[in-house]
DNA sequence: AGTCCACCGGAAAACATGGCAA
DNA sequence: TTGCCATGTTTTCCGGTGGACT
């Protein structure tokens, strides 16, 4: 007996996966109280984005050595086949942000993934999609929606409410009780709620509030330690992906802050040459102007930076660009490489 | 009504890198 | 070694495009 294809849908921080991953661990372990071989394989899709990747990672759970590259999709796909084949059980393989695969490549891998059964002999598998793109379903070919689609289940957003539950039940295993407040709980939850209710975000706001608080010898947690926590948090964020931006995204980005702080209007065109100049005199080539344009729209992509086209009529149409972090966080973030004046 | 600016953004292709298999 | 395959980044090429201006 083959499990059902299941697709799960939900927001970010709804649990999906963390509820995914505790079901299957229990379900290995009934497997083998019967006697029942399960293995179970979580792909990350956005990570793992290719079909070559995704299949590659089933083959490895599966102790099948894959070379990163260097074979075709076709090899992976037989090798990881035979290898199910062989081992008479029951596989299944969960595709987290199955979305961001189909993206890239269509949908094409999980029809054959769906239709694998036909060619396995004593083995079965089951694939089970987790995405929160609602409407992701929709741009599937009918066929794979179908069968991928056997049964669903959808995970809705906290409100505010369940998260003050979630909230409460955290703050009682990880403070000291009185350290933190009602009225602490509920900011934690408003501010996570508005954020169309991702309880990590909210778990996330009441750690740090407490690691504030305790830094600064208080043995209470504030409503003020709260928001800096959210401005903490931000600015992690924020320069973590400064830190990680390839040399030609720093200077695009450091381009900007400059051209901002002499009060003229960052447009692409501006933006391209000031960044050319930098380059130059950092002795480094500078990249053409369409890529140029695509690492603005990755740091728009990521929320450093917000774009907007505008169309100037005679003037051309561009788009204007403004600073979504404080200026300081990022040129502190660049001069860790050395890049200022 | 038509021109034309200053870009946008898609597509293809080049290039670099890394690896298997025979 | 040679040929094939995959990935990722960047370049090259080029067809749009919205509205101020003529």
């Amino acid at each position: 007996m083959r499990p059902s294809n299941l697709f799960i849908y939900g927001l970010t921080g709804t649990g999906k996966t963390a509820v995914a991953k505790f079901v299957l661990k229990r379900l290995g372990i009934k497997g083998s109280e019967r006697g029942v071989r399960i293995y179970w394989v979580y792909v990350n899709t956005r990570i793992e984005n290719t079909s070559y990747r995704v299949l590659s990672r089933i083959g490895e759970h599966l102790g099948v050595r894959i070379p990163f590259t260097g074979l075709s999709t076709a090899e992976v796909y037989r090798r990881v086949m035979s290898a199910m084949d062989s081992r008479s059980s029951i596989v299944i393989i969960v595709m987290d942000e199955i979305d961001y695969m189909v993206k890239r490549e269509g949908d094409e891998i999980l029809y054959r993934l769906t239709r694998a059964n036909e060619e396995l002999g004593s083995s079965r598998l089951s694939i089970v999609g987790i995405t929160n793109d609602i409407k992701f379903v929709e741009t599937l070919d009918a066929r794979v929606r179908s069968s991928l689609g056997e049964e669903e289940i959808i995970f809705p957003p906290y409100n505010a409410q369940q998260l003050r539950d979630i909230l409460m039940e955290r703050a009682r295993i990880a403070f000291k009780p009185g350290a933190v407040g009602e009225d602490v709980i509920s900011l934690c939850a408003a501010l996570a709620a508005r954020e169309h209710g991702d309880a990590r975000r909210a778990l996330d706001l009441l750690r740090v509030a407490g690691e504030i608080a305790d830094r600064e010898g208080s043995d209470k947690v504030l409503e003020e330690h709260v928001y800096r926590a959210r401005n903490e948090i931000e600015r992690d964020r924020a320069s973590e992906i400064i830190l990680t931006l390839p040399i030609h995204g720093k200077l695009i980005l450091y381009s900007i802050v400059k051209i901002l702080e002499d009060g003229r209007e960052a447009t692409t065109g501006e933006i391209y040459l000031t960044y050319r100049e930098i380059a130059r005199k950092q002795g480094l080539e500078p990249i053409t102007q369409r890529r140029a344009s695509d690492i603005i729209s990755e740091l728009d992509m990521v929320g450093i930076i917000s774009a907007i086209t505008v169309n100037r009529g005679r003037y051309g149409k561009t788009r204007i660009i403004k600073l979504q972090v404080s200026p300081e966080v990022i040129l502190e973030a660049l001069k860790a490489d050395g890049i200022s004046d």
